[in-house]
DNA sequence: CAAAAATTGATTGACGTCTATCAAACCCCC
DNA sequence: GGGGGTTTGATAGACGTCAATCAATTTTTG
């Protein structure tokens, strides 16, 4: 019950290891008879390619190169950490993975990193900006024969191989669909805070929010996004002053980053609270979980990000077909109930 | 920049390839000071073993067993694909998958099926009902050195070397979670519908929407629940009747199968519809939730969770550490809005 | 029919690790 | 310092595939 080599291939099929050996690259000339033979064969004995021998006999070593965005961000924080941990994993497997940190929304540093990127590797998975800039300098490295393909945050689709990510609107939608649950069939006003509106992922998730509410009977409104730069202090000055202006606020939808800010304002908000949801699992949207001062979080799974993107470059990298991430990366939705467990450490057999 | 071999670790820590080896593999006698020396050149090499190549020359080969239940049910079929899924992909990597189906619900059965896994196979994985006759099994293949994991339901602990699925109570409070949002601050009553109470995924998904509801204000009370046999018929018969007895139910919390029936009876139903949460995304839930009848629901994941399965059953035929499935795995929330597309082929280059 | 071209077979040496064997070198103890 | 045990080195043949070479055979072409 051993399972079939290619040796036993060719001998099935009357043919030398040579041949079926040509048959299965496609290279050299092959007879169309021997062809035919051998692919019956491989057909008849479940034939499978061995992928390691494979691999180790072409001594294939891939190269991926990620380049993320540094910054006190939880989120960036927890990316990092995710591919850091793979690394070692993916070590045993004949794949190196190596990071570059570059300045949050700097997109000449992004560019700049792109075009450092050395001929020895084979993929490249880049937390984007949508500028010329970037485009340019993935439409170059593709050139040199170098796939690239876009993390969390994309790029303009024509020039990159992939895009990893949850799509914002889609998740804004969401956000909007948990807002309307809330509000039973009652009357609302929520609002947006956002980091800044040039962010495109903020403005889809806004988006996605306008969408969502738009026609609801009684009507949800939707306030003015306040921009909040993705800081904790600018949050805690200007929200309790849109909270005392609009007493009537009935949900809040935190887009981006600061969510420390809203914990504490929160905390020391009085009268009912509004429903609150924020994004991204982190320890301050945890502990606001926990806490009960947020009632849910929409989250990216940057860890199984990461473990997908990964996959998909080896697809590019060996030329193979691979599922469209699109299908299966979708926001989730924590609430203190279902939120997983922080950590998760190896367990010892 | 070629990767370190073991050969040059073994020059670097100046001993031969068959000293290092020694050390690597602890194996024959090796003196504390070349163990030293050459621990140290793995460390300074940074020498990661090359899993790829280790595999083939032990001829490694594993053979992992999936005993599923067989039936009509949606999940059970999606849990069946998604094995059959992975299959060919893992053969590629020296793993053979093979599928038993046993009759769901029948311990007999399982137990009879776990007897008949032959030596040839590293490691199995069980839907398991947690019977006396199972925990024999299992413990007898313990015995014979074949390790037992359980997959979406969980047999006795202490026999299992894993359980990936998600905790069902962790799932019931989170469907509370949901009922409580959607209740807003009012009253309510909430309908479970579960397939049979004797099975202990119902009962502690019934338990933990209890344990979410305990002590809301206003109360939102939770009836009995109704039992339908997880059959979509007796789903029609029964429901209408329970909703014309109590008209001011505002929740359906449908635990089981039998889906189809629900969808039907909602369609049909006068006045204001109830906030309705289901299990599993199947055909059934998925068009329940498009088309605005279903509120939510509740997933697991199948296939994410057969993907866990096999990584862990690696490890545990390896000999290696895995992380805690627990943490990770937990309930996916969906409404119309977050809800994965179906299907997912694979896209050429 | 002969020459040219296409196809095939046989073989070889990697790739990095495992496993085993045998002889040589070293150590300790009496 | 000699004997016994322990540690070490050197080496070789797998594992399944890749990639290449060269000679032998078949087919095609003029």
């Amino acid at each position: 019950m051993r399972r079939p080599t290619l040796n036993d291939v060719a001998r099935a099929a009357g043919v030398s290891y040579a041949t079926a050996d040509r048959v299965l690259n496609n290279r050299g000339s092959v007879s169309g008879k021997s062809r035919r033979r051998v692919q019956q064969a491989i057909a008849d004995l479940g034939y499978v390619r061995d992928q390691q021998a494979a691999n180790l006999s072409r001594r294939r070593q891939f190269q991926f190169r990620f380049i993320l965005p540094i910054g006190n961000h939880s989120f960036f924080q927890a990316l990092h950490a995710a591919v850091a941990e793979e690394a070692p994993v993916q070590r045993g497997d004949r794949v190196d993975l190596s990071i570059v940190g570059t300045p949050a929304l700097n997109a000449d540093a992004q560019a700049a990193a792109l075009d450092a990127v050395g001929e020895d590797c084979d993929c490249v998975a880049v937390v984007a900006t949508r500028t010329e800039r970037v485009t340019a300098a993935i439409r170059a490295l593709d050139a040199r024969g170098i796939g690239v393909i876009t993390l969390v945050s994309d790029a303009a689709p024509e020039v990159r191989r992939a895009y990893i990510g949850i799509d914002n609107r889609t998740a804004g939608r969401t956000a909007g669909r948990l807002m309307e649950i809330a509000h039973g069939a009652r009357a609302g006003l929520v609002l947006p805070i956002v980091g800044a509106l040039q962010a495109s992922d903020h403005r889809d998730r806004l988006d996605g929010l306008h969408d969502a509410l738009a026609g609801t009977m009684p009507a949800i409104e939707i306030l003015p996004a306040i921009s909040v730069q993705d800081r904790a202090d600018l949050m805690r000055d200007m929200l309790p002053r849109a909270l005392a202006a609009r007493p009537d606020i009935s949900g809040i939808y935190s887009i981006g980053a600061g969510n420390r800010g809203l914990l504490e304002v929160l905390a020391r908000h009085r009268g009912p609270r509004p429903f609150t949801i924020v994004h991204e699992l982190t320890p301050v949207t945890r502990e606001g979980l926990s806490g009960g001062l947020f009632d849910a979080v929409i989250d990216q799974k940057p860890a199984q990000e990461v473990r997908r993107a990964i996959e998909v470059m080896k697809a590019i990298a060996t030329g193979n077909a691979w599922r469209d991430p699109a299908r299966d990366i979708t926001p989730a939705i924590y609430v203190k109930e279902n939120m997983p467990l922080e950590g998760g450490s190896p367990r010892a057999l």
